[in-house]
DNA sequence: TGCCAGGTCATGG
DNA sequence: CCATGACATGGC
């Protein structure tokens, strides 16, 4: 099988590959597997040299899809030295050492997270794999099971909204599909966003329904290199009000602006540690329960029962 | 069982 | 402008 070594230090895998930016990576012993646009891939630490080995099935002499979406070069001390010397952040950086951005297809990475609204990362995941296995196209790999790639704009648009659904993606299916038509018929035209100034750049994306702040903002930072963007998500929210507010009330609209200025130019990677620490390790730091008091949702059933009868 | 999930949109103050 | 409920589906 053709492999190569990426030569890279303080590259962190386990957190990269796992921390909810890209969601079709299985560990498989002390490796990592994952399908990078129509290739498969196999990533795990090479025991000789400091640096990542890849193999894969295909292309041996061409690695220049891999070295662009790992982003080896990228200078990760650089950036970590742009970073506010908070508490909070300094803490979750020590705690996730060696945690990059990726750099992924627009088109696969904007459907992602179309389909992550109000679902659980397992459950993104799941989404995404009925997805390919319906609507892609089989890749060549060395297991058994089969394995496709992520079904392009153009097949999407012509997929009934019932077969999306099949895929048990519930009421994002019409958003789903609108995106693809949107970005086939170049009326969004994704792969070049990334020469816009960041602020038409987010509001091409937000003309897609479905496509609020938050699935843009994760759009343009995992796959349009606008690497100041902090996608401020429901965890991230509890994390800001909670550690950098004492747990005052805050509008989201006002953390927003906050995340803006405090983070930096490398505010996307910023909240990526942030996201992924207090998610994982930091458990027991953030309280779990939703930000905002509301009616408890026992009585809010009260009431929908009530109305029914 | 009932709450919640890497949200967004429409609606009613 | 702000708050609230609907929207599918499934883990815990």
């Amino acid at each position: 099988m053709p492999s190569v070594i990426l030569p890279v230090s303080n590259y962190n895998l386990d957190s990269t590959l796992d921390s909810g930016q890209a969601f079709r990576w299985v560990k498989v012993g002390n490796s990592w597997e994952g399908v990078v646009g129509t290739r498969w891939v196999r990533l795990s630490y090479s025991p000789d040299a400091p640096g990542i080995r890849a193999e894969t099935c295909q292309d041996p002499d061409d690695w220049s899809w891999l070295k662009k979406y790992l982003d080896p070069d990228f200078d990760l001390d650089l950036a970590l030295s742009t970073f506010p010397q908070d508490p909070v952040l300094q803490e979750a950086i020590q705690n996730c050492s060696g945690l990059r951005l990726l750099r992924q297809d627009p088109w696969e990475c904007l459907a992602s997270f179309i389909l992550s609204s109000t679902k659980q990362i397992v459950q993104i995941r799941e989404v995404i794999s009925n997805v390919t296995r319906c609507f892609g196209a089989p890749i060549k790999h060395p297991g058994s099971r089969p394995l496709c790639s992520f079904p392009s704009p153009q097949i999407i648009a012509s997929v009934s909204e019932t077969e999306l659904r099949s895929c048990k993606m519930g009421f994002r299916a019409p958003y789903f599909k609108a995106a693809a038509e949107l970005v086939h018929s170049g009326q969004i035209d994704l792969p070049n966003l990334h020469r816009l100034p960041l602020g038409m750049a987010r509001e091409q994306l937000m003309k897609i329904p479905g496509v609020g702040r938050k699935i843009a903002d994760c759009a343009l930072l995992f796959s349009c290199g606008f690497e100041e963007v902090f996608p401020v998500d429901v965890w991230i929210r509890k994390v800001l009000q909670q550690l950098y507010f004492k747990n005052r009330k805050i509008k989201a609209q006002r953390l927003i602006e906050f995340a803006e200025t405090h983070f930096g130019p490398y505010g996307g990677l910023a909240q990526q540690y942030l996201f992924h620490y207090f998610r994982t390790a930091g458990r027991n730091q953030v309280n779990r329960r939703p930000i905002r008091s509301k009616t408890p949702r026992s009585k809010q059933n009260e009431d929908k029962k009530v109305r029914k009868k």
